[in-house]
DNA sequence: GGCGCAAATAGTGTCAACATTTCCGTGTAC
DNA sequence: GTACACGGAAATGTTGACACTATTTGCGCC
């Protein structure tokens, strides 16, 4: 975080958290860098109280660390903390995949396991090597989930916890074997959706999370 | 919310979010209540900035709602959104447990079991009709549990979802046959936490609590 | 007497200036 | 040469004033 950001040049009022947001959970601005406020402010033409109120904000979603007199920097997370978030996760996704199963007609998820299937076009684009679009596909599905799971609350922790972990999911797709581990997990719990069965649609889901633990576990030394 | 608040007169700058978070979860403050922050800084003899700041972290923490130039105002929660939280609860308590069994010694949740146990100091308070005195056991469980999870992510989430039922909670137990019914479950999902099996203690809890849900909704028009 | 428009009023949003604390470099003494 | 102390620079914390928006009040007109 040495210049500024080359689009920050908005002067935009509500969307400052919002460009810090996302710079700091895709680690455009690295963890541990330093956020002064004067040249936030200079950066977003803004003056230091807007910015003041952006990092109390950041600091409140847990995003940077504030020592008083002695400003902000992105907070780092170490792998302890990775595994209380995954553990949280593990319960959240499973409860928003059950109530999405028992909310949305079962047809909804139809496109989804002819995606997933065995030699679907999903399965092709792992076995090219394409782990990034796999990825993109992934994130479409939670999504498509989470809104079906009809919960703000929900919704909200969930999205509280992405924007710390972002970077590390995407690390872990790319470890070896994980990315075709999971799209057979995947395949099976969209199944079970697709069948109706909540009950054993979050078993699945949380199963999945758990194997993707397990996963990062093993080669957890070359994620952080 | 018309006069200050008798022992507002604290100058210390960290918890005046906490004596308003107090306030609004107990419904001292009850919803629908228009916080001014001119009123507010005199109150607690602070400058306007030091309460903008609590305001956007009670916003951010849900308990009020802010219209631009507006102003704030305690957020009312309708039945919908007690039930989204419910839904959520149901998966982090349920998380909690689990862990909480996995990483205590058997032996902790010992003392919990011959409360509870039939005919124990816990039932003869509920045939006593003292809900209230049960509640406060009660409550104590749940954070010796969230103790043990050593999960501070779950906690914070439990946290912030607690502050905002907890009138809520209260009423619920006071529902005929509530309490009773409460602590047999309850009886449940300790004694397999005292047995180590975290799969079954985290099945009878979130059965628990999707009881407690069901009570709800048979008597929500009492208590809202 | 009621309705609509305009001015006054109250309250929030924003800013620039001031106060305080921390950090770093320099100098001196041992 | 090292350690301690002092001072200056830079960054954060705090305050009061100003600008803008929405609401209410009062006046005139229908």
């Amino acid at each position: 975080m040495k210049k500024k950001t080359a689009t920050a040049a908005r002067s935009r009022p509500v969307d400052i958290v919002q460009v810090l947001r996302d710079g700091i959970s895709s680690h455009a601005i690295p963890p541990g860098s330093k956020l002064q406020e004067a040249k936030l402010a200079k950066d977003f033409a803004v003056s230091r109280t807007r910015i003041r109120e952006a990092l109390t904000e950041l600091e409140l979603r847990g995003l940077i660390k504030r020592v008083p007199n002695r400003g902000a920097e992105v907070a780092r997370l170490d792998l302890t903390q990775v595994f209380e978030i995954y553990d949280a996760r593990e319960a959240l996704e499973g409860m928003c995949v059950r109530l999405a199963t028992q909310k949305a007609p079962r047809e909804t998820w139809q496109e989804w396991v002819e995606q997933l299937r065995e030699g679907g076009p999903l399965e092709k684009l792992i076995d090219k090597g394409d782990v990034e679009s796999y990825f993109l596909h992934y994130e479409r599905l939670r999504r498509r989930i989470i809104e079906a799971a009809e919960n703000p609350v929900l919704a909200g922790m969930l999205d509280s916890i992405l924007e710390k972990t972002r970077v590390i999911m995407r690390r872990v797709q790319i470890l070896p074997g994980r990315a075709a581990t999971g799209l057979k997990e995947h395949r099976a719990f969209v199944t079970a959706m697709r069948a109706g069965d909540a009950e054993r649609a979050e078993q699945l889901r949380r199963e999945n999370i758990r194997s993707a633990i397990r996963t990062l576990k093993r080669f957890q030394s070359f994620i952080l």
